[in-house]
RNA sequence: GCCGAUUUAGUUUAGUGGUAAAACAGAUGCAUGGUAAGCAUCAGAGAUCAGUUCAAUUCUGUUAAUCGGCACCA
């Protein structure tokens, strides 16, 4: 997928195409005023301020009409610099261009571009006529805060994409109707995998054939961490109000968390683990010949998330965090988190996903702790990755409450990135806590700890895979791996149950579809479902005693003992392959 | 939460100010031997609460959920 912002050329031919948006809009709308337009990975958009007047989305029309019609005109963009009192004094009558001017920096050159009748401050550069932005489509229009702050008033954005081809934005518009297909939420209704009641918004229910895929990533995940050392708890779901208090939560995340009374007394359902993690560490001493301490927990957790906010399951209110909790000394930090980042690496492989990693430091206002302690534990968190060999984009800002973090970030079918893992250093819970480990010399020292998941949230996890996977999952998650029919029920079935027998003994997932239905039929549905294997048993297997397969989105027929098909499953099971 | 849109059967869609149409899925019967939809019958629907109207699924508003963004975030 094309990064239009990465793009030198289409860069500028986007940002040319929003002027020519925001040109027609002036025309159609005169009393329009205009905030910005930048190019964003996906084209560009403009927010602009309309007054009491609303764009609707089949207004895009009308405005894409407008400004085709002035491309075709095909006037020149001319630049112009200005001193920032020209400036101030050409959009006098503009109070968002005079915030931009006033916001600039002193030596900054102060520029506009023209083209006919339209003027607008900006940077630059440009095409050198309007008449070159010919290949674009106006995508959606909505709302978005002035600077980007919810206590500000919302102007109108609408957003489109430029290309320098009608064949590449032809291109582009398939691909945007390719992804629907494999939209998460849709194929969860198609596979059965699970449902969102209306009378739970963002509370996900599993169903038969997602809870198989949960189980699957639940024992991949017990299997691996056991591997690099953890051991794992459950902590309840519910607990009392003086330990968030404790924890900080009370007071820096009380809007996401529900609560509830129990015998007069304030309960709160964890938003987050950690707390939990805290008293199981302070239940018994530590040497500092235990550390690290890795403990796991897959850990249900609710929060609040705005109703605007929920979507399928990349944004739900209760999910299930592949928590872990490491204890260790300040001398282990460094190996440790290299080791994580490995670790997930080596995690994210298996599913052949990409990824990209962020490294978020500490808010400007809602954060606890002393700015000293931030700024060392960003400096491990940046070291760690670079000795790891990993890039890393800077997200400044972005960290949790209690310490930075370093994000793990996937992107779905449309190109949207959602974090998934994350490994977050605390600086902060053990002090709140009084966590303490004996050191060699006896004296009582504190350790410091990492939060870290790697799916995220299996909910989450499990919604990236879908889309990765179009809903045909590697053999070893699929809910159903073999699909066995037999061509004449009073012929073969016996046959067929046989096999499945065998099938199901060797412990693969098999169904037998001996529905009184035509051949053709019943392949369709193999198809539709996206069963891995699909047996077809008739006369000729029977008496030769095999087995022929198709493979879901092959439409070859392989014919096989029964045996070694069973070993070619449980080598692709074994070995997680991902067919293609 | 904010801006905008949407809501018809299990699913996907049509249509209408006066009896709501279909495909797939479901039930029943018939048909069915080689790789993507066999036939017939049956059953099943206008989210919510109001308003306008002789009459509302259709118009207006409300609430809810969902979708596209914003803000927030795993």
């Amino acid at each position: 997928m094309i990064n239009i912002k990465e793009d030198k050329d289409l860069n500028i031919l986007n940002h040319s195409c929003a002027h020519l948006l925001a040109q027609a809009v002036k025309h159609l709308y005169p009393h329009a005023k205009f905030w910005v337009g930048p190019v964003i990975e996906n084209g560009f958009y403009y927010d602009i301020d309309l007054g009491d007047d609303v764009i609707k989305e089949e207004d895009l029309q009308k405005i894409e009409k407008e400004m085709k019609k002035i491309s075709k005109d095909g006037k020149r963009i001319y630049r112009e610099e200005l001193t920032r009192e020209e400036a101030l004094e050409k959009f006098k009558n503009d109070e968002y261009k005079i915030d931009l001017i006033n916001n600039m920096d002193d030596d900054a050159v102060i520029s506009c571009y023209t083209q006919g009748d339209f003027t607008d401050l900006c940077r630059g550069p440009h095409v050198e006529s309007v008449k070159v932005i010919k290949h674009f489509h106006l995508l959606k229009v909505s709302g978005a805060y002035f600077k980007g702050d919810s206590k500000n008033k919302m102007l109108q954005r609408i957003y489109g994409i430029c290309f320098d081809s009608e064949e590449k934005l032809e291109d582009y518009m398939n691909f945007l109707e390719e992804a629907k297909k494999r939209d998460h939420r849709k194929l969860g209704k198609d596979l059965n995998l699970f449902m969102i009641s209306e009378y739970g918004p963002g509370f996900p229910f599993w169903l038969p054939n997602g809870m198989i895929l949960r189980k699957q990533l639940e024992n991949f995940w017990y299997e691996q961490h056991t591997k690099e050392g953890y051991e794992f708890i459950q902590t309840p779901i519910m607990l009392s109000r003086e330990l968030w208090e404790i924890s900080g939560h009370w007071f820096n995340y009380r809007e996401n968390m529900y609560t509830s009374e129990i015998d007069e007394k304030t309960f709160a359902i964890k938003p987050m683990n950690c707390p939990g993690g805290m008293l199981v560490y302070k239940n018994s001493l530590h040497s500092y010949k235990d550390l690290p301490i890795r403990c796991g927990e897959l850990g249900l957790v609710h929060r609040h998330e705005a109703s605007g906010a929920l979507s399928g399951l990349f944004r739900v209110r209760n999910f299930t965090q592949d928590d872990a909790h490491i204890f260790m000394r300040e001398d282990q930090m460094e190996s440790e988190i290299i080791r994580l980042v490995n670790f997930i690496d080596r995690m994210y492989k298996v599913f052949n996903l990409s990824y990209h990693v962020e490294l978020s430091t500490r808010p400007l206002d809602k954060y606890i702790g002393e700015i000293e302690t931030w700024d060392r534990a960003e400096s491990i968190l940046k070291d760690a990755l670079t000795k790891a060999g990993k890039d890393f984009k800077l997200n400044p800002g972005d960290g949790a409450f209690y310490g930075p973090k370093l994000d793990f970030k996937v992107r779905d079918s449309l190109g949207r990135e959602w974090q998934c893992g994350t490994i977050q250093l605390d600086m902060q819970l053990p002090e709140r806590f009084d966590l303490t480990y004996i050191d060699q010399d006896g004296s009582k020292k504190r350790p410091v700890m990492i939060h870290r998941v790697i799916y995220g949230s299996i909910e989450r996890f499990i919604g990236v895979l879908i889309e990765h996977f179009a809903g045909s999952f590697p053999l070893w998650m699929a809910p159903v791996q073999v699909n066995v029919i037999p061509i004449n029920n009073e012929y073969h079935l016996e046959y067929a149950k046989k096999i499945v027998k065998v099938l199901e003994e060797n412990g693969l997932r098999t169904i037998l579809d001996d529905r009184d239905e035509k051949l053709g039929y019943k392949i369709r549905e193999a198809q539709v479902k996206k069963y891995p294997y699909n047996l077809i048993i008739g006369q000729k297997e029977v008496d030769e005693n095999k087995i022929s397969y198709r493979r879901h989105g092959s439409e070859e027929t392989t014919t096989l003992e029964l045996s070694e098909f069973i070993e070619k499953l449980q080598k692709e099971i074994e070995n997680k392959e991902i067919v293609k």
